[in-house]
DNA sequence: CCCCTATACGGACCCTAGTCCGCTTGACTG
DNA sequence: CAGTCAAGCGGACTAGGGTCCGTATAGGGG
């Protein structure tokens, strides 16, 4: 009886897992640059980290739970930011200003790393929604949402989120051709309209 | 020089691929009843059809495709109802009173459809915004905040439906777990505040 | 009624996502 | 330092989506 499993801690990783880890994420982001996400198979990346295909599931479940590592690392910044950085974006400034922040924040984030977001969340159906990254999004809206007042702030949270997919942006900004600029503004005078009560 | 192809006319089907179209859609709607969906794979439908895969997929291009045509007669009475159906919903009522109307009804066909509607929206990215029905619907709400004098119809269009998409609203319904009735009233106030100039 | 060709058919084929399981190895113990 | 074994590895395998192209036929013209 040598390791009773503490709840919630689970065992540090293994040198040759961590190992792999890293090997995977650096290949698969070099892969996708080079040749763009969609010309990028899974056996590639496996090919290109130096490790078997399995290895590649274990650690990362699917395609879209791949680009969603990939993305972590940028996404880190983000939810820094908005828990530590500055106001508006940071906490200090009133709820209204820094949902707009969030807004603003969210879209550079966006567009600056638009391809690899579609196959994040549409991998598969729902993937969007499972990932950490959505939760902790939704509760940081949530609760701004609450402190200005909002008529329902679970599912306003949703509602703001809803319209920030990666897919729907794209559409917006390419098959209908709309200014980024236009969609901000759109977009922030939605949550402007949503954090009334 | 028999036939100068007139434009917008394509030729009329023929017999074979007529009859080959109402089985494949017969053979669809009753397995994805029997089996969901998911369970059904294109192989499948096309024995269960007695047609060849290739077929199937000529006709419908890919079993996003499929899935649409399948949604698309249940579609088709969503969109008369709208286009020449009695007020609120069809023509005469007021804008705002239609967009509501819009919205209730539109709920009422995704709940009933949610499984499909999911395959179809979510079977290749962009799916659900490159299928016509999507660009019928929009262009109805488009009139309508027109109508209603809000600011910006073509971009308030695309957020009115943005979260109508079948993956968010499983996402509310079952991983989050809100009632049916909350989601509409909230996507109701959406809608409501959306109108306003 | 026969011929001709655009249209459509169908299933063999390819590719990639995702699974499975026997083998290997890191790391801890005595 | 050797023994132990859970964690980890990797690539063969399966399944399903999507493509291709040689063959068959609908349907109009002569």
């Amino acid at each position: 009886m040598r390791d009773l499993p503490v709840l919630g801690q689970p065992p540090p990783e293994r040198a040759d897992a961590a190992r792999n880890r890293r090997r995977i994420l650096e290949a698969a982001e070099r892969l996708f640059k080079d040749r763009g996400v969609a010309g990028v198979s899974m056996d590639d990346v496996a090919a290109e980290a130096g490790v078997g295909k399995g290895t590649l599931y274990r650690r990362f479940g699917d395609k879209a739970g791949l680009g969603i590592a990939v993305l972590d690392e940028r996404e880190r910044e983000l939810q820094d930011a908005i828990l530590r950085g500055p106001p508006p974006l940071g906490p200090g400034a009133p709820p209204r200003k820094r949902l707009k922040a969030f807004v603003r924040a969210y879209l550079d984030y966006a567009w600056r790393n638009l391809e690899l977001l579609v196959v994040a969340e549409t991998g598969s159906p729902g993937a969007r929604y499972r990932s950490g990254v959505y939760a902790g999004f939704r509760r940081h809206v949530e609760i701004l949402l609450m402190d200005a007042g909002a008529d329902d702030p679970v599912l306003g949270a949703e509602l703001v989120l809803a319209p920030l997919a990666g897919d729907f942006l794209r559409h917006l900004a390419v098959e209908r051709e709309l200014e980024r600029d236009a969609i901000r503004a759109g977009l922030l005078r939605l949550v402007a309209r949503l954090a009334r009560s």
